[in-house]
DNA sequence: CTCCAGGGATGAT
DNA sequence: ATCATCCATGGA
């Protein structure tokens, strides 16, 4: 397949890849190698643009022969497309959701600072196993987590001469071992992980349903998963389920919130940071606590990004 | 070496 | 309802 060109204004690849949402991407050449579910992609920014590639990644040991009947799931250029701008959300209303954001201080200079970053649509079992292993971790390790359970357990497929290797299915993670997951540097984490994926590949938790739900029941459901408590079901529900007013509170923005908003407070209970959140970020609070996270991340520690 | 990380579950106040 | 403690692991 030829490359595609996808307009994309207000947006910022790397920054958006880089930001603590989505950990799988990695830098090659001058763009980005990963998987958009079960496809493959090499996406590269020039200006206003994307140039991306797009297949299904299967391994063929023969290219040679493009006969009639083309292999299945290979995607033709208009679906492909369709699938980069929407995992991307280039539909996603920047302008507006960055106009909605309340005029303090700190938000203009995360606003400033995280121009053209993007809350992506990540698949929903990736997204929520990919955040229960992310308890008590940092970014550099959530990544070297996730790179572990795709290379043990997911397909390997090839993009330009990579090789990539797509998030492991529900059945796969639910037939495996605790054993087996510690290898891949889960730690305590491994049992909540084994467990909730036995939970959904049994069908007692189904995922795809819950898209209807509104979002205070779909935050008790998901909080009823093995290792998944307020902060990662907010996770959940903003990176995979669209909801663009979830607002995780992890240590990051917990201290965000404590010396800009609640600065000589003696006692600041969650449910308080929860429901001042609420109130003041308002129904894009999502992208609000995206950008003082990484604006966060990015000011205060040195190194870290590439 | 120590410190800390995109927390959650459990049991005690 | 809020708080203390423990849970494994490895990057900084």
């Amino acid at each position: 397949m030829r490359d595609l060109e996808i307009r994309a204004h207000d947006f910022d690849l790397r920054m958006t890849l880089n930001s603590g949402q989505v950990f799988h991407w990695e830098k090659v050449g001058a763009g980005f190698c990963g998987a958009i579910g079960d496809c493959v992609a090499y996406v590269e920014q020039r200006g206003n643009s994307l140039r991306a590639k797009v297949e299904d990644g299967v391994l063929r040991s023969r290219r040679r022969n493009k006969g009639p009947a083309r292999m299945a799931g290979s995607p033709t250029a208009a679906t492909a497309a369709q699938l980069v701008q929407n995992y991307f959300a280039l539909d996603h209303p920047l302008e507006e959701i960055c106009e909605s954001f309340p005029p303090d201080g700190l938000m203009n200079s995360a606003r400033a600072f995280c121009s053209g970053l993007r809350i992506i649509r990540q698949p929903k079992w990736e997204c929520l196993a990919t955040f229960i292993c992310s308890s008590m971790k940092q970014v550099a390790h959530i990544r070297q987590i996730s790179r572990a359970l795709r290379q043990r357990f997911g397909e390997k497929k090839q993009i330009r001469e990579h090789d990539v290797f797509s998030f492991p299915s529900v059945g796969r993670l639910a037939r495996t071992s605790e054993t087996e997951l510690l290898q891949c540097g889960l730690g305590y984490r491994a049992k909540n992980l084994l467990a909730t994926a036995r939970r959904i590949d049994s069908g007692e938790a189904d995922l795809n349903s819950w898209s209807t739900l509104s979002d205070g029941e779909l935050r008790e459901r998901l909080c009823q998963l093995p290792g998944v408590g307020i902060k990662i079901a907010n996770c959940a529900m903003l990176f995979a389920y669209e909801r663009i007013a979830a607002f995780p509170i992890d240590v990051w923005i917990e201290r965000v919130l404590r010396q800009e908003y609640f600065a000589r407070r003696r006692k600041v209970t969650g449910q308080m940071m929860a429901k001042f959140a609420a109130d003041h970020f308002g129904r894009y609070g999502g992208y609000a606590q995206q950008y003082l996270f990484h604006h966060a991340r990015m000011t205060r520690k040195r190194g870290d990004n590439k």
